[in-house]
DNA sequence: GAGTTTGAAACT
DNA sequence: CAGTTTCAAACTC
């Protein structure tokens, strides 16, 4: 079977890194500051989702984004041993130069400090293997077509946002080189004028922030309808919200979990582990506010969604009020702990006892973790899956919301009536589906039964009504219905002990979704409101099927759908989603790594 | 803040 | 794989 590893190790040819290195964005990147190292910092969060997002596909294959992106993996511990091990295993055929990349997924290398360089070598090498891969397809459509990993990985935004990149960039007369550097190429294009440094790690960030800028203002820019991509309003909020009094940041995102998703396989580059313990030690000394956006991506991926919730709910804004788990019991390795479940570390606003979800005790961590996913291998996946716009879920359709996410596993409630926050479902946003278990399903979110989606208002009636004994109000369904959930992120976060079959499976249930709402984005910022409905329940429904499909064959196996066999999908069922606008594009590119890794 | 309820996760 | 136990969050008072 050809791996794309294969692909990505191919041997470069001295006209593709001509052409590269004579592009404007090429030049464009060596005229910038090479970046500083950063002291490497172990820090408690270190394995955010971001620095394990599995790194995009482009400059790693498919395995190595599956094998490296453990969340609980720190970005600083490129010298940890433990870690080594763990992915040296798994990544056997990895390039040296991707598997000392312990950064992040990409180009940025480990020094001896454990700090992560990107280094304009590096970055020609991304593009000269990119290019090579590409020198043979020149039109960029189907660099798109062809760089479906970069997309499975990418947010749903990822392919949009390089769809545009490559755009602008071909309207420039660049010829990019795809994936990999997506950062650093953005950045030329970007509209900002941020006063930022210009180290490589900047740029990236800022080409992430110019991608958000893009789609923060999905209706205002008419000029590039393309490159618009609805937020959905989910992770980036936090970002913003986290980040808000900075400046810099607080300006630029003002948006939504789509960005998010596309922050983490965009940034993951963009965020090394250095800068997050960087991040992460400025926040220490000068507070969270302090922080700057990587932190405060850190700190999306950090917290679980209950704990986001719990900040804005229970604490209230303070991020400092933050709370954590409170685990006494299972030292924090357990699905109980929300921490743990969300692959993040457990920090200091955390009330646990006898915790061991510490950077100190990683290998105990990773072990435990990988025991858990061979238990369940989607058991660190997000639990939400969704497919949808969140446009249409907050846009004037709100009754529209529920269908477009689902839970992966369903609930199982008995007495809730999945009307309180311990149902999973309802605690998430969405509504219940045929997956869930659930006894007298009230979901405002959404029924099981299927009655669930006819409109929040009607749901908001019933829900009162049924509800007046508390004479608690069912909360609306938040205007987006994932608020600050972690899922999202995580998916393709997904650990890197994973197997590539595995990790394809969570591509499955995130990043081709995503994609496909992306797509779905794309298309609707040129239809009409009525056509933009019926796509986005057709698409909706076809992720379901997918979903649901033998293909795929992701339906929960035991009565609790705890344990779920992993997709199974070749080649030729990639190639045909592929291809054909947005939606095709989309799970196209699921298929990509994995898939063709044996299942097991 | 303590106690109760709930359902997911883990265990048998 | 069903039943039970454990666990911690959500909730109530």
């Amino acid at each position: 079977m050809d791996t794309p590893q294969k692909t990505v190790t191919q041997i470069e040819t001295p006209v593709s890194k001509l052409k590269v290195e004579n592009s404007p964005v090429f030049n464009y990147i060596n005229s910038l500051s090479p970046i500083t190292t950063v002291k490497s910092i172990s820090n408690a969060q270190t394995f955010s989702s971001l620095s394990f997002t599995s790194p995009p596909p482009v400059f790693t294959t498919p395995h190595v984004a599956s094998h490296k992106g453990s969340r609980f993996r720190s970005h600083s511990n490129s010298s940890d041993p433990s870690n080594k091990v763990v992915e040296e295993a798994l990544l056997e055929k990895e390039p040296p130069q991707i598997l000392n990349n312990e950064c992040l997924t990409t180009t940025p290398r480990v020094t001896n400090d454990g700090a992560c360089e990107y280094g304009e070598t590096d970055l020609q090498k991304m593009c000269d293997d990119n290019v090579k891969r590409k020198s043979d397809t020149p039109d960029w459509e189907t660099l798109i077509s062809d760089s479906s990993d970069m997309l499975i990985y990418g947010s749903p935004n990822d392919s949009e946002a390089f769809r545009c990149f490559l755009q602008r960039s071909s309207d420039s007369k660049t010829r990019l080189c795809d994936g990999g550097s997506k950062p650093a190429l953005v950045a030329p294009v970007s509209q900002s004028n941020e006063p930022e440094s210009s180290d490589a790690l900047s740029i990236l960030h800022r080409g992430v922030r110019r991608r958000c800028l893009d789609f923060e203002m999905p209706r205002n820019n008419n000029q590039t309808p393309r490159c618009v991509v609805p937020s959905i309003g989910l992770h980036l909020n936090a970002i913003a919200m986290s980040s808000k009094d900075n400046n810099n940041v607080s300006k630029e995102y003002s948006f939504t979990g789509n960005v998010k998703v596309g922050l983490q396989s965009s940034t993951t580059p963009v965020l090394p582990s250095d800068d997050i313990g960087r991040d992460n030690e400025i926040r220490e000394a000068a507070g969270v506010e302090e922080a700057p956006l990587s932190l405060a991506l850190v700190e999306v991926n950090q917290s679980s969604p209950k704990k986001k919730r719990r900040k804005s709910e229970q604490a209230g804004e303070g991020e400092s009020s933050c709370k954590r788990c409170n685990c006494k019991k299972s030292k924090c390795l357990k699905l109980y702990c929300e921490c743990f479940a969300a692959g993040v570390y457990c920090i200091e606003p955390c009330s646990c006892i006898d915790c061991f979800n510490k950077p100190i005790h990683e290998d105990t961590v990773l072990a435990t973790r990988k025991q858990i996913e061979s238990r369940n291998p989607l058991a660190f996946a997000p639990k939400v899956i969704r497919n949808s716009d969140s446009t249409i879920e907050v846009g004037e359709d709100a009754s529209k919301t529920p269908a477009s996410a689902r839970h992966k596993r369903g609930c199982n409630c008995k007495k809730s009536n999945c009307l309180k926050k311990y149902c999973e479902c309802y605690q998430s946003g969405v509504g219940c589906s045929i997956n869930c278990r659930c006894e007298g399903c009230k979901n405002a979110f959404g029924r099981k039964d299927g009655s669930s989606f006819a409109g929040m208002d009607t749901e908001q009636d019933q829900e009162n009504e049924t509800s007046g004994k508390s004479g608690t109000t069912i909360p609306l369904p938040p205007s987006t219905p994932m608020p600050l959930r972690q899922p999202l992120a995580q998916l393709p976060i997904s650990s890197n002990n994973m197997l590539p079959s595995q990790q394809s499976q969570q591509h499955l249930h995130g990043a081709s979704l995503y994609n496909s709402q992306s797509f779905r984005k794309q298309d609707m910022g040129l239809m009409s409101h009525s056509r933009i409905e019926t796509i986005a329940e057709e698409r909706a429904e076809d992720i379901e099927n997918f979903i649901h499909s033998p293909v795929t064959n992701i339906n929960a196996l035991s009565p609790n759908s705890k344990r779920v066999s992993l997709p199974h999908m070749d080649s030729t069922e990639t190639t045909h989603w592929r291809r054909n606008g947005g939606r095709k594009l989309l799970l196209s590119s699921i298929p990509t790594f994995p898939s063709l890794t044996p299942h097991h």
